[in-house]
DNA sequence: TTCGCGAAGATTGTCGACAATCAGCCCTGT
DNA sequence: ACAGGGCTGATTGTCGACAATCTTCGCGAA
């Protein structure tokens, strides 16, 4: 439980324009606001009780988020999502997690080593009694877990806001491109291993590797079901 | 000349906040603005001219560019750049255009391959007639080209948005670590013809190799010099 | 003297209204 | 009938004012 990963401002909505960001966002992430639909400011302004200036705040901080795409003078419309454009984020987070893995092996304290072992005990407990949303939580916690261990503050503020963000939305967007719980175990915990023994170059190979599989596991089943959701083009 | 790359808006600012965020960026690129120095709301917009609600967004779309950091009910501040975030800068930078360079190698049209280059003769003849900022302008444009060739937009987007404005903000700000022309020229040369002849790994070995070098020695400039620029902790 | 508390000032957050721009529709002319 | 232009309605951009919060300075007590 406790989504409560990123989000600078979240854990404490110090302002009123955090709290429309955090609801809109919620809002985008779990469909109730539908991929390319238009926001209107007075709309939502009026439906969250607040003025358009906190509205429009709240919509500056999803655009920082790459949730809704601006176009002036025209609006804000919620990203859509194609095929290609998970693909092409697959690519950047098998460079970038990749590094963080390598770092991680470098710099990661006992302790987070520690942390990032009871993650891998409680993925290995997934496949029998938890459900497929908390599974999905525990494997996004392994993923930033290594991230956080990087210690390149630069890495992980990239990695959050440019890009965590969106796999989150693909996931709740199509349930996931199917998962391959038993396979992903395995790697995860040659990852750790690797980690755990300070091996830096093998943790990035494993880890380049884990997400080359998963880019691959997901290209195949869009090609196979042909059942591209892209009922959204525009307008 | 014309250093309009990125700025999704400075070609044709149709909003005044983006006039305003054009001409903030400049100044605190150009050092008018300390790093560090508080960003006064009240006082920045009457020098501008427009209203605080203008600048504000103007601010946001500055923190999303990771120029300014802001805090609730604070204010913001332009990003204090130490020597430790400059070289987990290029970290990222080596893993990300290290990609972006396979993937170049892999897409890029030959027409592309014809501006690449170009820019590498313009390179050669940098060293007789051309001032420093030009050499620079020029360095810059072949990474970008580069980055562009990927054809992958998001990671386009995330090394635009997130990366190159830090890079030229530490460009201008320490003279620039020092360049190390000659070998760097030699280094891009090796980059192109690898992308040339569609070798990917090749590629991406020989700029990750040239981003590394580049850290090193800024790394080394650090060190030999104690004159730690961090004249401003806080306050 | 030093620490903590409180008031004053200033700054940021929020609001509602006005101006500029865009989208859609009707009308007109050929 | 169809293309083009202008008008209307709505939406976004901009503004100035009010409210909430933070910072600073001064005062008093230990």
């Amino acid at each position: 439980m406790a989504t409560s990963y990123l989000n600078p401002s979240s854990d404490s909505p110090r302002t009123l324009a955090d709290k429309v960001y955090a609801q809109l966002r919620a809002a985008i992430m779990d469909g109730d606001i539908e991929p390319g639909a238009k926001i209107s400011e007075p709309e939502l302004a009026k439906s969250f009780g607040v003025s358009r200036s906190s509205l429009r705040e709240a919509i500056a901080k999803l655009e920082s988020s790459n949730l809704v795409e601006r176009q002036a003078n025209v609006g804000a419309r919620v990203v859509t999502l194609s095929n290609e454009s998970l693909l092409e984020i697959y690519q950047v987070r098998e460079s970038l997690e990749g590094l963080a893995a390598r770092l991680a092996a470098e710099n990661m304290t006992e302790t987070e080593i520690g942390r990032l072992n009871e993650l891998l005990e409680l993925q290995s407990n997934c496949g029998k009694s938890i459900s497929r949303a908390e599974y999905k939580s525990v494997d996004f916690d392994f993923h930033y877990c290594i991230v956080l261990g990087s210690h390149n503050e630069r890495l992980i503020r990239m990695l959050s806001r440019d890009l965590f963000e969106l796999v989150h939305f693909y996931r709740k967007k199509f349930s996931g491109s199917g998962p391959r719980p038993d396979q992903a175990l395995i790697e995860h915990t040659e990852i750790v291993a690797a980690i755990a023994r300070r091996d830096g170059e093998m943790a990035e190979v494993m880890m380049r590797h884990h997400i080359r599989a998963a880019r691959e596991h997901a290209k195949k089943s869009f090609t196979s079901e042909q059942h591209t959701p892209s009922g959204s083009l525009d307008k």
